[in-house]
DNA sequence: CGATGTCATGACACCGGTGTCATAAAAATA
DNA sequence: TATTTTTATGACACCGGTGTCATGACATCG
């Protein structure tokens, strides 16, 4: 591999001079310039990002890492759709043009790797570090050497580390809102398991959403789910459905804590001969599109914007990286917005204002 | 961030014992080993890859060049599963304790940008380049630099730079040869395009298994595919489809080009009236699994190998770093295994030997 | 015309490790 | 005990860039 040397020898000038040829850091005359350029050109030459790494201190490297990759071989019961790797595309496209290269490392799906791994990342000498979590989650960065700056994406820790998370209360919020708007009063919320943390954030959107249109909670319609594995229960979901139905005054539309939950959902309210949207409006959350594109019919939902929150955060790391001002942001949230398709009826708009019942 | 100089000073010794210690490749004291071990700790010390790339001219660095991340943003229509991570899955798994960082580079579905990210590749002396293809395909290496050792995935070139590719022609020979030790007699294979590499290699193993069994091979039974798109011409399918019903002697099985084309197929078929496997067996290609398992029946495929691909591909890569004999293998094949599911009949076997008609 | 300033370039040290060689001390051998 | 061998360690240069400073050739100005 060539070096400076080479193409100073070759071009007949000091390696410096080539050198300040290809920064264009000071005056190099035409001549000299294109007599360096011919040099680099046959030879071939590409400066060694080691050799300037340890001049400047700087690797113009930043370090990635997920479980977005490997997610997919353990998941692969379920449904396909890795929307995980939307943060990581909006993270790729966020450093494309920022000179910088980035580093993905991928867990495996074992967090006991990510040591190991922030090891190699502060070895290779990274100027930020960013930490993406398949699911909204509550973290602990390892606190072991002095860390570039660094981002979480979607979890958070104690430490209060700089993060980006969605908005998960804005976004059922906006979705029972419009709810309300089209005419639903009677508005039942089926949640996912209480320990989620994206589970009160909802939960809390879904009661001010209501209370802002002057709706009064009914506990009967709030159904708390309790097992952390949505698949794993289904009684409880079929048990949580008759509930509602067998109410004196049902809801007209249930929402639903994930796109999967309302993919069940739609499977046990057809056994039961309820017709969406006809008989029973249906939400859903997440967006996972292999679910709700294909559902029939479409799904309502609202989407969890794991591009946008990828972008966000690699943004925000780069800035933090060129201006080092430690004044970041601690908690960013990216809101989604609501995917209106036709399993919610629109069609209770002519008694506006006034419940059903 | 703290130098092995820091680390000598600390612990009384030269930063060349300190470097012993480390890399022990020269013996140390018990005594100095320890306080050289309790200074690197006090100090969080994590030596410079560059710095010692710099000296060693190894970087340890491996780049990929792959457009699998970023695939599922251009694909989203379609049913999401992204089986072309499992590459990337294969060879994350290769390199895990290889002593090898990988740097993964997203092409965004642009080929225009590989040149560039080589480039970048290069400025940072990876000492191997793995480059993935979406599919099978024939691509052409830019020659610009002196390139490290370099391994194709799933696509080759021109000027036979090693490359791992899926077993085409196995693959669909043994689901055929299968497909007869079951007793059909009259097997149809609806190709995909016939520009797709893959095309011509499963196609000859198709008729390879026919001549094996001693079938004669009916051209009324082999239908091309002419569009690129599989999504594009429904028409297309569907008269294949009459036609082969209306032989005077129809298929008892239809191989679909790909699970896509077998999906459309179901559906098809379904509306004429036609069961699954009573009336007709389906085998398909790829083992897309939110298609294969997801279909009624679950489909009768050939797994296309892509983990066990990339896994090839880096091991043969990391042999080829270690050992810099030149002697690499220019085509590995990797062959999947058929993957049986309830979509093809099994009951012709009473008719053994016989053509049923 | 001499003094000052600008421009283009080169010499040299330094970044943080490690290979090479030298050397003092300890151990093994004669 | 004298000599050789082994062991543990340090001095120093080098990898390939670039920041700092110096220098020589011109251009500008009073």
């Amino acid at each position: 591999m060539p070096t400076i040397y080479d193409v100073a020898k070759l071009a007949g000038v000091s390696p410096k001079t080539v050198s300040r040829a290809l920064n264009a850091d000071a005056p190099v005359s035409v001549s000299t310039l294109k007599k360096v350029q011919d040099a680099i050109k046959t030879l071939g030459y590409v400066p060694s990002r080691a050799a300037q790494s340890m001049r400047s201190n700087k690797s113009g490297l930043v370090g990635l890492i997920t479980g977005a990759i490997s997610v997919s071989t353990s998941n692969s019961q379920g449904p396909a759709g890795l929307p995980d790797l939307y943060i990581v595309q909006g993270i790729q496209k966020a450093f494309l043009d920022s000179g910088y290269t980035l580093m993905i490392a991928d867990t495996g799906n074992e967090q006991t790797r990510i040591p190991g791994l922030i090891d190699t990342f502060i070895n290779h000498r990274v100027e930020g570090l960013i930490i993406a979590a398949e699911f909204m989650q509550r973290i602990r960065v390892p606190q072991t050497a002095k860390l570039p700056p660094t981002i979480l994406v979607n979890c958070f820790d104690e430490a209060d580390t700089p993060s980006v998370i969605p908005d998960d209360y804005e976004g059922e919020y906006k979705l029972v809102e419009r709810l309300i708007n089209v005419g639903h009063r009677r508005i039942a919320y089926l949640t996912l398991d209480q320990s989620l943390h994206a589970t009160a954030a909802r939960t809390l959107g879904y009661c001010d959403a209501l209370e802002a249109a002057g709706i009064a909670f009914d506990p009967d319609l709030l159904i708390a789910g309790e097992d952390i594995s949505v698949i794993a229960d289904e009684n409880q979901t079929a048990k949580a459905l008759e509930a509602l139905l067998a109410l004196p005054d049902p809801p007209t539309v249930i929402c639903c804590g994930n796109d999967k939950l309302a993919m069940r959902c739609y499977g046990m309210l057809r056994v039961r001969g309820v017709k969406i949207p006809g008989d029973m409006s249906i939400a859903g959350y997440d967006d996972y599109r292999s679910i709700s594109t294909m559902l029939f019919p479409p799904l309502t939902t609202v989407e969890l914007p794991y591009f946008r929150i990828g972008e966000t955060a690699a943004q925000t790391l780069i800035k933090k990286i060129r201006h080092s001002e430690s004044d970041l942001p601690t908690l960013q949230k990216v809101s989604g917005s609501t995917i209106w398709r036709s399993s919610v009826n629109a069609n209770n708009k002519n008694q506006n204002g006034e419940t059903p019942c």
